[in-house]
DNA sequence: CAGTATCCTCGCAGATACTG
DNA sequence: CAGTATCTGCGAGGATACTG
């Protein structure tokens, strides 16, 4: 398929290449609420067998998992995220933010993500600008301005074109 | 298919209904890079107008997108982000920060969003604490604590057990 | 338990032609 | 320009059986 990869510069583009298949993002889902063995990850997604072991093995590939031996001497796994992998948090609590906001209404539950050194969880997570003030996401504009790229703009004025 | 849709209490699985389709995603990108228009989505995407007709149609059912006629009597139509829709800013910023750190290994060109009272554009975005601080990313941890539900409780637990 | 090996089917996506 | 209509293929994903 190649979707508009015709765009090799596009971070999320190149994002969506390793992780935007639905079921690659819900492998992720599931991984941030805890699991980490292959028969959990079977289960609770109800996937089978053969997809779920392409796609960990792709994830593994991409450096987002590390499949660790779990003791039992090859009879047991375990999926585990990696730093790369856990970076994704700031991806699903956005995706989670959105949902309770816009299909839900309300807050909920949050992940189980925490910070090695403190101990403490990290959340509630928020997503803010750099200065720390919120996002007014309920009156947002979509024009290019100061950051916007040669690129970007000569897109966007083509845009405006008949 | 119905991924993982045992759990409709799962704000990221019903995001991912509506949104977790490989191509939705990068029409959602395109249209925060400012294009609107059908035949543009066609070109940047190189997609087949059929399959690009469902997805928009989708997507103003859900409430993503508005279809408006840009005063071409028929001729002409944008389809606009809704504040729903503009809200998934936050989602493309995460992944788009994900990319630029983990495929490139540097900041890159931002999106085209601005705070329509001030003018100023809505960059950067970063996603904190709701305290102000960053998050850690390379240094998390995943394990049930203070915020976690019963629900997430047991899960957990279930995994660790043989 | 954690996969691989086959087989099979359904529907996604592309191509093309047509319409208001 | 912005779609709909139709046809076609091919490959993702499910089911089942087997293995270390």
């Amino acid at each position: 398929m190649h979707r508009g990869y015709d765009d090799p510069h596009c971070a999320i583009a190149r994002s969506l290449e390793i992780l935007g298949d639905g079921w690659t993002l819900m492998i992720l889902r599931e991984a941030f609420l805890g699991t980490r063995r292959f028969a959990d990850f079977e289960r609770h997604l109800r996937i089978s067998k053969n997809v779920l072991s392409k796609r960990l093995a792709h994830l593994v590939d991409e450096g987002v998992f590390t499949k660790v031996d779990a003791g039992q001497f090859g009879a047991r796994y375990e999926y585990r995220l990696t730093s790369k992998g856990k970076d994704l948090l700031t991806v699903f609590t956005a995706l989670r933010q959105w949902g309770d906001r816009w299909v839900f209404g309300e807050e909920r539950e949050p992940m189980l993500v925490h910070d090695r050194q403190t101990g403490s969880p990290i959340l509630p997570v928020r997503i803010r600008r750099a200065d720390g003030t919120p996002i007014p996401s309920r009156d947002l504009e979509l024009r290019p301005g100061p950051g916007a790229s040669d690129a970007q703009l000569e897109r966007w004025h083509a845009s405006q074109d008949d």
